[in-house]
RNA sequence: GGCUCCAUGGUCAAGCGGUUAAGACGUCGCCCUCUCAAGGCGAAAUCAGGGGUCCGAUUCCCCUUGGAGCUACCA
């Protein structure tokens, strides 16, 4: 069988993570079997349409790296792949369902449903569509919708029975007609709905396998039923789980959960996100965890999917990203996190390339970096309660003695390198039978203002070169000397 | 409310009638170390509850509970 996949989303703004998932996996499956994997805009409501969302998918597709095979920007055999640009098929298909008897045209207006609704909801009753126009007879129906009038056409869904699908990861699933309302198929603007528009186009574009949230699993038999009423063979149906931000709450735009492009924006690599993505609701059965997209194309496994909904975690996520991160060429990450370097240390002498060395293995998320280099750009306020490290056997008077024994050593350096002022302070720290650590650990106290920063006391002497070590050394001392006399008057 | 679906640690999850119930993230120790991170070693932590079926249930069935989805001229 040629396999055939689609992902079919609404332009109603951009991509989020669900939505990805969704398109990840309809894309591996379609490749795995090396099949075409087809976007298919569905656009038929039209007041929900956000300008713009379009292109956004198209992007975000191409950004993540899910090429479709077809789709509205890159044609196909099966096109119009936009939904309203194939408004005009829907009607005759609808008709047909009106002459067999399996759908038929309504005149309700909206307001007259309402009435009925509210009238129902305050007896308490439930509310289902009372088949009021399909007692017209055919005739007049076909009459008044010649004459002009505004009609939808619904679905005339069977008073008895069970309407029922096979989904290849839920199994058997069933639903009594009667719970099952006569759905409109054809809006008063001419446009499908989706309950009708997703069945001619799958069965037209001759998509075998549909993947999809689980939203539609519950109508999916009346779907069914369509495609029964057509003579159609139906597709595979696979229902995805949803991603959820909590227990309770499904990942949505509306509540400013990051889409794919925030999460790059903000720093994540792609395909880090591509990796969480894929295992979130999916597990690959054995213990790898590390998937390019073609590896992804090799494991996927309908067998691996979660009928669970599951909780999109972003403590993963970033520990995935500080491994992608870890792991890409040194040249690769130099060029991403100068950008960010920039942003606080633009003007600056700096050695970048030292400086990305440093932060290379310890940067999780790339808006992460400003803050951990800012302390270059100008030194924090700092207390003088950090000199006092109980590991490093230091307090403020050691660290006073420390400053003060460094500074002229470090002053009349010619070689301000990494090693040299490394050299410097290990031999100042034997020559007066202290702990490296009580000549290290208040230098570089005195230096940044952080207990810790990337990179030890000579690195960052070294990024920050003599005159500015120096004048930090200085401010240091003034600073602990002020402190220690005061405490020494109080105590008097 | 009705209908549909789901249920293994805090999170992602393996398991598919007999296991010391994997692994990963996170958490907590210890080691390493001029801070942090990384790395090494180790630890705590899960079968929602109750009934069945069976020699034997995390696994199969039922109920309860909890959660999600649908219940629009939205998708």
């Amino acid at each position: 069988m040629n396999v055939r996949t689609r992902f079919a989303p609404s332009p109603t703004g951009y991509l989020h993570l669900g939505g990805l998932r969704t398109a990840l996996y309809t894309f591996l499956f379609a490749k795995q079997n090396g099949g075409q994997f087809i976007l298919r805009i569905e656009d038929t409501d039209q007041e929900r349409e956000v300008e713009g969302a379009v292109e956004l998918i198209y992007q975000s597709l191409r950004q993540a790296g899910l090429t479709y095979d077809e789709g509205p920007d890159v044609g196909g055999d099966y096109g119009p792949y936009i939904q309203t640009q194939r408004r005009e098929l829907y009607l005759p298909y609808a008709m047909e369902l009106v002459k067999s008897g399996a759908a038929y045209p309504c005149f309700c207006t909206k307001e007259e449903l309402q009435a009925r609704r509210d009238a129902a909801t305050e007896k308490g009753e439930q509310w289902k569509y009372d088949k009021h126009c399909l007692n017209i007879p055919k005739e007049e129906a076909l009459a008044r919708m010649a004459k002009g009038e505004s009609y939808v056409i619904r679905q005339n869904i069977p008073l008895t029975g069970v309407a029922s699908f096979e989904d290849a990861l839920y199994g058997h699933v069933e639903a009594p007609c009667d719970t099952l309302d006569d759905n409109v198929l054809i809006k008063a603007d001419g446009l499908p709905t989706y309950n009708f528009a997703n069945v001619i186009d799958d069965h037209m574009m001759g998509i075998t396998h549909v993947m999809r949230g689980t939203e539609y699993l519950s109508s999916t038999p009346k779907y069914n039923l369509l495609y029964e009423a057509f003579g159609w063979q139906a597709p595979i149906y696979i229902h995805l789980s949803p991603v959820m931000k909590d227990a309770s709450r499904k990942l949505s735009k509306r509540y400013g959960d990051p889409s794919f492009e925030d999460l790059l924006a903000q720093g994540y690599v792609r395909d880090a996100v591509i990796n969480f993505i894929a295992l979130l609701g999916w597990s690959p059965g054995d213990e790898r965890e590390f998937f390019t997209l073609d590896e992804l194309i090799q494991a996927f496994d309908l067998k691996g999917l979660s009928k669970a909904p599951a909780i999109f975690n972003t403590e993963k996520l970033v520990w995935f990203n500080h491994e992608y991160i870890s792991r890409m060429p040194f040249e690769d990450y130099l060029a991403m996190v100068t950008p960010w370097l920039d942003q606080v240390l633009a003007g600056k002498q700096m050695d970048y390339r030292r400086l990305a060395e440093l932060l290379h293995t310890r940067t999780e998320v790339f808006n992460r970096v400003p803050d951990m280099v800012s302390f270059l750009a100008q030194l924090p306020e700092y207390d003088n309660a950090i000199y006092t490290h109980k590991k490093m056997k230091t307090d403020a008077d050691i660290s006073l003695k420390a400053l003060k024994l460094s500074r002229p050593v470090l002053a009349a350096m010619e070689d301000f390198s990494e090693d040299a002022v490394k050299e410097a302070l290990m031999n100042l720290a034997v020559q007066n039978e202290m702990k490296t650590g009580q000549i290290m650990w208040p230098v570089r106290i005195a230096i940044s203002g952080l207990q810790s920063t990337p990179g030890g006391t000579t690195e960052i002497a070294y990024l920050l070169g003599k005159e500015e070590t120096l004048r930090r050394m200085d401010f240091g001392i003034q600073k602990l000397e002020r402190s220690i006399t005061n405490a020494g008057t109080s105590n008097v």
